[in-house]
DNA sequence: TTCATCGTGCTAATTTTCTAGCATGATGCT
DNA sequence: AGCATCATGCTAGAAAATTAGCACGATGAA
């Protein structure tokens, strides 16, 4: 149960587009991926991830939109954690930093108080 | 420029590996990976990795050890960054959230004063 | 209606990935 | 020396991923 394990390049690349959309229709996840192949091979990748479990589909009007089977809350639970232990082993504020780092640009101040916040907040739980 | 793109599977999974033990033989990897294939599958994917310019090696005494080539402090930022666009895009502090959710039982105190401490930083810096 | 368009189901073929196997050279032990 | 062990270089095959193509049904416009 970690970022997507064992999917294929493709298949990976899918879904992290289904998970960044919620939901999407195969003409949209081929817009969305670089290096796009052919309508088919996109129908075909989204039709064995199907059978793999790891997406299902509904009819909206005419067409099939896919999404996750695992929720998004799970997916990003596992996706954390696998960041986690392949490159901030025994280090969990190292992501913090790489994430200030990442974002510094964009983060609101308000974003930063609820940062602050939930980080306040373990520290009255764990003690 | 995201976290291990255009990897085939297997060749993520090593990759992984590397960045998380920093270097390793291919007997080692091997022994690390799940589903462990053959001792000369690996090496001929650490070969291809090394040909694609995703690792390289040196000798070691007898042994090759095997090596990122981008620095993982640099694969790191890339990596949050991606997990940023997949899974919390518009909201980086839900990974702040995540973060302490899984690793609820292992955060120290002192690791959770170092994360308040980049954050009043961060708030000081941008205000 | 007739035709062009869009989306699906299915099949077949190509390309990559993944794997095993053999030959060779270095090391260390008996 | 002779042998077992371990690691590499290389080659070839099997398996899976990736792709294209055709046929069919639904829709909407001329």
């Amino acid at each position: 149960m970690s970022a997507l394990p064992g999917l294929s390049r493709r298949e990976r690349q899918i879904m992290e587009i289904l998970y960044q959309h919620g939901k999407a229709s195969v003409a949209e996840v081929r817009e969305l991926m670089r290096d796009a192949p052919g309508y088919s091979a996109v129908r075909a990748m989204m039709r064995v991830l199907e059978e793999k479990g790891h997406a299902r589909h509904q009819a909206e009007g005419l067409k099939y939109v896919y999404m996750p089977t695992v929720a998004r809350e799970k997916a990003k639970r596992s996706a954390v954690k696998h960041l986690l232990d392949t490159f901030f082993a025994g280090e969990p504020d190292q992501i913090v930093a790489a994430l200030l780092d990442v974002s510094a640009t964009r983060l609101t101040r308000e974003e930063l108080d609820r940062m602050s916040e939930m980080i306040e907040e373990a520290k009255r739980e764990g003690k």
